[in-house]
DNA sequence: CGTAGACCCTGCGCGC
DNA sequence: TGCGCGCAGGGTCTAC
């Protein structure tokens, strides 16, 4: 399995949802399976969400939020292997054809249109819950993340800055969310080889004009992803029920023993904070 | 305080 | 062919 839902899969989910859900209106709160990394609120969900108007849908870090009318807004986040589907005109017909009988199904949300925002997770690293949109910054789930990767406040001297002082390996440090969010496993290993920056190099052997390289590295394999739609995945769905589809190509990742494809040298592999590491040792120093 | 590791969970690929 | 094992990993918490 390539991959799972990166900030680039939560960007393209908020985007396909929004048309189609903002405007309408939560009928019924519906629990199946409170069973999640956090248990679900199904008291507090049905108590805070019914009734309530979509009034627009965000993204902070991988989180997506689905803001409603009255203050309270709706958090998400897909975990590994979370999907969240529109179904009704959208859906594929084997998933609505499931109806509630899918045993990974977690939540269903009945919409006035007469359509179902439905939320599966079979991994359950995901989390569900609800907070007034004004406690956001306040939570511990979002207290603590950094800034968003795609804002303009990345920089070589951002990084630099926040490097001062450290002295782990880079790869750690950019999927470090105190320092900048939503740069997962697959995605740093894909920044750091555009960067040519190895891995495993400390933070504190690396000069500006090189942040200056990890940034750019950062900032352009994300955006070229939101661009095609976020990689594909095995388990990820887009918010229309269509299982992946398009697919960046990854230099590094998953590649272990093939080719590079600049200096065709073999892709390596190394373990780091207990993660899987892929880099050309040729052109990554 | 900064960093490392455990834990949560199940589907899937692989080896025997 | 069938089965069992180990890996996949984001985010939070705990331990050092």
């Amino acid at each position: 399995m390539l991959g799972m839902p990166e900030l680039p899969e939560v960007e393209v989910l908020r985007r396909s949802l929004e048309p189609h859900l903002v405007g309408d209106r939560i009928e019924r709160v519906v629990v199946h399976s409170p069973a999640l990394r956090e248990p679900i609120p199904a008291a507090r969900l049905r108590r805070r969400l019914t009734g309530k108007r979509i009034e627009g849908l965000r993204r902070r870090a991988k989180y997506l939020l689905i803001d409603l009318e009255g203050g309270e807004t709706l958090v998400v986040h897909l975990g590994m292997t979370g999907t969240l589907t529109l179904d009704g005109i959208l859906a594929p017909p084997e998933i609505a054809a499931e109806e509630q009988t899918d045993p990974h199904e977690h939540v269903t949300l009945l919409l006035r249109s007469g359509r179902r925002l439905r939320f599966r997770d079979p991994r359950r690293f995901g989390l569900f819950f609800s907070l007034p949109a004004a406690k956001i910054e306040r939570d511990r789930h979002f207290a603590h993340l950094g800034i968003e990767p795609l804002g303009g406040e990345l920089t070589g001297t951002y990084l630099h800055r926040h490097a001062a002082g450290r002295r782990g390996p880079v790869k750690p440090f950019l999927m470090d969310a105190r320092v900048v969010v939503g740069v997962g496993n697959i995605y740093s290993c894909e920044a750091l080889y555009r960067a040519g920056v190895h891995p495993a190099r400390s933070v504190a052997r690396i000069a500006a004009v090189r942040w200056e390289k990890v940034a750019s590295g950062v900032r352009e394999v994300l955006a070229a992803a939101i661009e095609v739609g976020g990689t594909t995945l095995n388990d990820f769905a887009d918010g229309e029920g269509k299982s992946g589809y398009f697919q960046i190509e990854l230099e590094v990742y998953g590649r272990e023993g093939e080719p590079c494809h600049r200096c065709a040298g073999a892709i390596r592999r190394i373990v780091q904070s207990g993660r899987s590491t892929f880099y050309c040792p040729k052109c990554q120093r």
